[in-house]
RNA sequence: GGCGGGGUAGCCAAGUGGUAAGGCCGGGCUCUGCAAAAGCCCUAUGCGUGGGUUCAAUUCCCACCCCCGCCUCCA
């Protein structure tokens, strides 16, 4: 289901410049995401990393592409050996904790799963491998500690992606303890040597018992399952240097090939204009919006639309209110024409494809979704113009599953009426749910409509003030009432 | 210090050398028993500040003032 026919331009941190993407064997994208260090549990900012991973990885479904999305779980490191040190739990028992929470976290926000989803404890053989091959061509070397280090000075490209030059990596105020073991300050260690604080954490390998090092395992699992040689590889901003300048490093020169051909980074969140951090208390999971009385649709709406993704997005709980309002308003627009029926909507409509092409134009702009949902919202008011009037539709139907393929919102609920023989007869209203109401609601509904067929108003109104206390909004429509969650 | 990103209405935010998308909030109106929803209208003579180029700049150039990120923990 191709929809978009118009060229994909992306921004590649590579070339710092807007570029139309052509993957090495189209349609099929060859797609990596660094993913999360499971020692806690993810938060907001995290999360508009992988919502913007989602969203490149819908749109090039739009586009026509086959993405293959892998993104990994970094499941031993100082941090994670620390965390469950201090659970006094094995490390993979506390990391499994953490992967299910973040994993139920992307069903939440209706993130599409990676299509594999490796863990670095389950690949140490291919990076210990990956390592030694390092070792063999002169770019690795073993320092007094024990450890393995890569050697910037072999590779004459280090700093391209990050722009930095050699000079910037002169030794200052932050020096490695370990330092006298390398042979440069900018080496960084591909094996770390076992020490009593890693605990029952560790592996046997050619240099001892040890652990791989950060970098190397992005580099051995996007290798191992998309190829030498891929299309994109993306992650937050702050992954560009070390992570991704040392991934590029490790691969090249294991492999004499380019590595990756586009590179896309995310920019972070700031809360309240603020730098997220745990002494301001502002560090938010997906579990505290909801705890907010938000949905997972909420938050996915604000991260995902709220700006361009290569934009620092400050979240504020005004934002989340805002979008709120704004999904709750796409939400009672879907309701409306879903209640129609199919003779009112043409086969096709000038207004209809010039909307979607519009729309394709904006995304094709290196994702520009901000002005792609701004085209929806014309869209929408239009489409509900003519449903005021009575006025024949574009496919709204069609539309709408090209626009959610991208936005994820889904559909909320079936709309069903509910009407005898219900539990309570006369409790006939469309429910705009997805839920069944409870009992209680339906017989409060079914006086209601009572109370109104006596045009009893007063008791009319006492009675929408009862279910809104139970939770739930009822309208009046000239077809009856109208049930739906609050 | 090096590299990079920003400063657009009450809030969020897109954008263009030709006179400011969209969302939220607010005000008015239509509809409605009421309410809600929906629609219509209004809400930045203005896009950090000062210069310059141009017939025309928020958009290009220069200078300046703020804010933020990265510079081997970090989505």
């Amino acid at each position: 289901m191709t929809h978009c026919q118009t060229p994909l331009r992306l921004f590649n941190t590579l070339s710092r410049s807007v570029e139309e993407f052509r993957p090495m064997a189209s349609p099929k994208v060859r797609l990596y995401a660094c993913g999360p260090t499971v020692y806690g549990r993810a938060h907001i900012g995290n999360f508009r990393t992988f919502l913007f991973v989602d969203l490149l990885r819908r749109v090039l479904v739009l586009f026509g592409f086959e993405p293959e999305h892998v993104m990994n779980y970094t499941d031993v490191d100082d941090k994670t050996i620390a965390a469950a040190k201090a659970a006094s739990l094995p490390l993979r028992e506390f990391t499994n904790q953490y992967i299910a929470l973040f994993e139920e976290d992307l069903k939440t926000l209706r993130i599409l799963p990676p299509d594999r989803r490796p863990r670095a404890t389950d690949h140490i053989e291919l990076m210990i491998a990956l390592i030694e091959d390092l070792i063999r061509k002169g770019h690795a070397y073993v320092g007094e500690d024990g450890s393995v280090y890569f050697r910037i000075a072999s590779f004459p490209d280090y700093g391209k992606l990050a722009h930095l030059d050699r000079r910037g990596l002169q030794p200052g105020a932050r020096i490695a303890q370990d330092e006298y073991v390398k042979e440069s300050v900018g080496d960084f260690a591909l094996w770390k040597a076992w020490k009593a604080e890693d605990g029952g954490v560790g592996w046997a390998s050619p240099w001892g018992k040890g652990r791989p090092g950060w970098h190397i395992e992005c580099s051995a699992m996007s290798m191992h399952y998309l190829g030498q040689e891929f299309d994109i590889h993306c992650g937050g901003a702050d992954l560009i240097f070390p992570h991704h300048e040392n991934e590029i490093a490790q691969s090249c020169c294991a492999t004499g090939k380019a590595f990756v051909r586009t590179w896309l980074h995310c920019s972070h969140v700031l809360v309240d204009g603020e730098k997220m951090s745990k002494s301001l208390g502002n560090v938010y999971s997906v579990a505290d919006v909801l705890a907010k009385g938000y949905t997972g649709r909420h938050l996915r709406f604000l991260l995902l639309t709220a700006s361009h993704y290569r934009q620092t997005l400050n979240f504020t709980w005004e934002g989340l209110a805002a979008a709120k309002a704004a999904v709750d308003r796409i939400d009672d627009w879907l309701a409306r024409w879903r209640r129609l029926p199919p003779t009112r909507f043409a086969a096709s409509a000038p207004e209809g494809e010039a909307f979607l092409a519009s729309f394709c134009a904006s995304l094709a702009d290196d994702l520009n979704i901000s002005d792609a949902v701004g085209r929806f919202f014309d869209f929408l008011r239009a489409t509900n113009r003519a449903m005021d009037l009575g006025t024949l539709l574009p496919d709204l139907p069609s539309i709408w599953e090209i626009v959610d393929s991208v936005l994820g919102l889904g559909t909320v609920g079936p709309i069903e009426a509910l009407r005898p023989p219900s539990a309570h007869p006369n409790a006939e209203a469309v429910i705009l749910a997805g839920e069944t109401p409870p009992l209680r609601v339906q017989e409060l509904l079914a006086r209601r409509a009572a109370a109104r067929s006596r045009r009893d108003w007063k008791e009319s109104d006492s009675l929408r003030k009862a279910i809104e206390e139970q939770g739930w909004t009822v309208r009046d429509t000239p077809e009856g009432q109208e049930l739906r969650r609050r």
